[in-house]
DNA sequence: ATAATGAATGACACGATGTCATAAAAAGAA
DNA sequence: TTCTTTTTATGACATCGTGTCATTCATTAT
């Protein structure tokens, strides 16, 4: 997290550097993003930056954390309505779709998404020491179970979907033009999990 | 790829370079490798490094090319035997395991499949331009299609066995004292998408 | 023996990072 | 207000990594 100085710090010089900050995340991967871009655009001394934050992971996540925590408060309200963990993602991908309307939005999060790593889950938890993810464990705790044997069955099924659904965000933003037929495919992949690729067509 | 200069190095010069080049690999992702520390541990000079290779990246691509060569003709045998593209990626998986034993095979693995970014398919192709991986090409001429309407959905599926794998392998790796359940869970995630998670209990 | 080509080398310029001693500002005490 | 203490701001510095290039060395051809 960000320290006390930053966030005593007057909106207008924190939107400055969290803009300055988006705007290199957005340009390559956290990795390669270069904290002399972003002191260089926000017009902040070198020393300033480390007083603010422990390092570019720390700002990175916090915006992040920032603009996911909407997103996040929506889809668990609507896991527990109604239970459904498929009807879950599909909300899930369509605000973040929606969220990406807006071309800022997008970019960013094509940049995240693209690098994401085989083990980050959406939506962008810092995934440090190996704990599990709180969404999984909000899932876990409103999710219809009824369908699964226990709960190692519904954890499998939750990796799937989260792997399926990663890739189709993915492949989304880099077919932008076509969202329709991507929402299409990727629909089509959550009936697959749900009732199988071979038995599709033999309806039981 | 490395240049012919490398090549023509004393088999004996090449290993050693190699060596130091997988124990780096397996330290730490390809973005945080140093050369520094290859150069170091195989002791040879700055400049002769840019001799032989354009850098970090390709010398990384061409270790993980030669390890896999062996691989990638097995599952090309296979598809080609029975054209099953849930057997494949079964095979593969196994296969994949099974030369893990080894435990720097393991560890570089490890550290390779765990950085694989969202788009990156195994087995670790260099993925840049965006050009389909000649896998998928080959899994598309030798799959047997009668199971799917047409190639968009054969292609959908195969890329849920992709993403599915990849983070199988990973967990896998992660327990590897469990192998045993590890496989299973696997096993079952490809029976969902054959046989699809709802209709698995009554069948037809 | 000499030229020509290929390979090896390490100093160098550049750019990025995190720290730290010092200066400036703000808050508190007298 | 004036002095003290605490908080914040600053940029020079040491360190490290990168890719290049002029030069040296080795090998082969003439």
């Amino acid at each position: 997290m960000p320290t006390q100085t930053f966030l005593n710090l007057s909106e207008e010089k924190k939107q400055k550097i969290l803009t300055a900050a988006r705007k290199e995340f957005t340009r390559v991967p956290l990795q390669e993003a270069s904290i002399n871009n972003i002191i260089k655009e926000a017009q902040i001394p070198r020393g300033s930056f480390y007083q603010y934050f422990e390092g570019k992971e720390d700002l990175f996540y916090y915006i992040l954390k920032e603009r996911n925590e909407k997103l996040v408060k929506l889809i668990e309200k609507k896991l527990k309505e109604n239970g459904d963990i498929f009807e879950m993602f599909l909300y899930f991908y369509d605000k973040l779709i929606e969220i990406s309307e807006n071309k800022e939005n997008r970019e960013l999060y094509k940049t995240v998404i693209t690098n994401l790593k085989t083990n980050d889950f959406i939506p962008f938890e810092r995934n440090e020491n190996g704990n599990k993810s709180e969404l999984n464990e909000y899932i876990l705790k409103y999710a219809d179970t009824s369908k699964f044997k226990n709960k190692e069955d519904l954890l499998l099924v939750i990796n799937m979907l989260h792997v399926i659904t990663k890739l189709s965000i993915f492949q989304t933003f880099n077919s932008i033009d076509e969202k329709k037929e991507m929402r299409k495919k990727y629909i089509k992949q959550i009936e697959y999990i749900k009732y199988g690729v071979i038995r599709k067509e033999k309806e039981c």
